[in-house]
DNA sequence: CGTGTAATTTACAAGTTTTTAACATCTATT
DNA sequence: AATAGATGTTAAAAACTTGTAAATTACACG
């Protein structure tokens, strides 16, 4: 799908410019022609990116800007200042945006920074591939699982055993071979240090559940993870 | 070295205008007469921006300028136009031209453009993109970041550490990892250094937080910006 | 050459994780 | 149902990691 960006301008010929150059860019579009409409939009849907300009009834741009980072509202934003004014430029990012362009600005210069900004922003996404099993999703790169959307935090050791165990879903894993894989080398004799891994395990991932679901005993065998329990 | 720029028309007294007014201004000049050779010279060759007539005899500005774009050659292009019937052509500014100029014009106000070009292209390069993390804003330019308008001070280390934290937001990054994008080589041996320098991160950007929030130390691993605490 | 600032090392307390060990509970088999 | 072995759970000990203050070194600048 494509990525959404919202435009936000008072003017309709801007907006109508802005519009015209961003969706020959490949993007989709919203539209919102006050400060308060955009802080709505923006609030209640998920953009790639807004173009914002300074100059807005009711609520200035900059001040829809603050507004959203103060609620950890993070789209990139550009903004759009008209005069080019230090002072102006200096405000737009004071206040968290991203970049900004001086009208008037060439449709190609602003497509370039609409990119270079999502560029920068997907890249990230790029390193986050994740693993997903139902309702839990694992972050490889982030030390990180997600439960419906709740964070869950692991020790090391908790989160190599989850991941090995989701990379080989589906399969018996004895103790032996979990053992080899996280500990690096075989330990010697009996222990039971692989028991007290899954048992924390459990406790995190499968806080409301009376059975095991994600991760299944496999009597006199080992451990199995199942993606729908 | 000066600046080199493309001058493409069909009518020698235009070129020779031009020229002047140009090498004036302190750049170098190259000359294309038609079309394909105005495309011929572009393709290979690098320029600081390219002046184009739309009238041209063989291929039109206007197609000139869209197969250089096709081929994603992006050096900025000043568009001359006859009336105001061509300046509509322009003005739809699909075509990927940075500015136009209706003739007759004046020298003095086809150099103003061309630097204003130029001076935005440059600008571009590195200028004003700021990294947005909630409440902290972070210039990398300017060696400064603010947390809700007010500006933090940072030393070197600290600096180039919060950046590189912020650039991949998200991510655990080991200590070793750290050492190396940021002191350049891999230090010998166990160091703290890492450690001494998030401490005093943190001093500075959660000042008036019990817990780590932008920055958190994912234990045996190293540690993990992000954005929202 | 001092002086001041930043970078690094050191040291140790505080904090976290991992492991062990012990006991409770479960499973398969007779 | 009894039993032996396997698994679940918990708490405390051991091992390791991290936070930070203070001491030391490096370094630029007058």
């Amino acid at each position: 799908m494509k990525p959404k960006i919202l435009l936000v301008d008072d003017e309709i010929p801007i907006i109508t410019l802005l519009q015209y150059n961003v969706e020959k860019a490949g993007f989709q579009t919203d539209i919102a022609q006050t400060g308060p409409e955009a802080l709505d939009k923006a609030i209640n849907n998920t953009y790639a990116l807004i173009i914002l300009d300074i100059m807005l009834p009711g609520i200035e741009g900059t001040e829809v800007c603050r507004q959203l980072r103060e609620r950890n509202i993070d789209t990139p934003i550009l903004m759009l200042t008209a005069k080019g004014s230090e002072s102006d430029k200096v405000t737009g990012l004071d206040i968290g945006a991203d970049d900004y362009l001086t009208k008037p600005f060439s449709p190609r210069e602003m497509i370039a920074r609409v990119q270079a900004i999502l560029r920068r922003v997907t890249e990230q996404v790029d390193t986050n591939q994740a693993i997903c099993m139902g309702q839990l999703t694992i972050f490889p790169n982030q030390y990180e699982a997600k439960i419906n959307g709740d964070t869950l935090d692991f020790t090391r050791k908790e989160f190599d055993l989850l991941l090995y165990l989701a990379e080989n879903k589906g399969l018996v894993l004895s103790r032996e071979q979990l053992l080899n894989a996280i500990w690096d080398y075989a330990f010697e004799g009996s222990t039971r240090i692989v028991d007290v891994h899954i048992s924390h395990l459990r406790e995190k991932i499968e806080a409301n559940a009376k059975k095991p679901r994600f991760i299944q005993t496999i009597h006199g065998l080992g451990y199995k993870m199942v993606s729908v329990p």
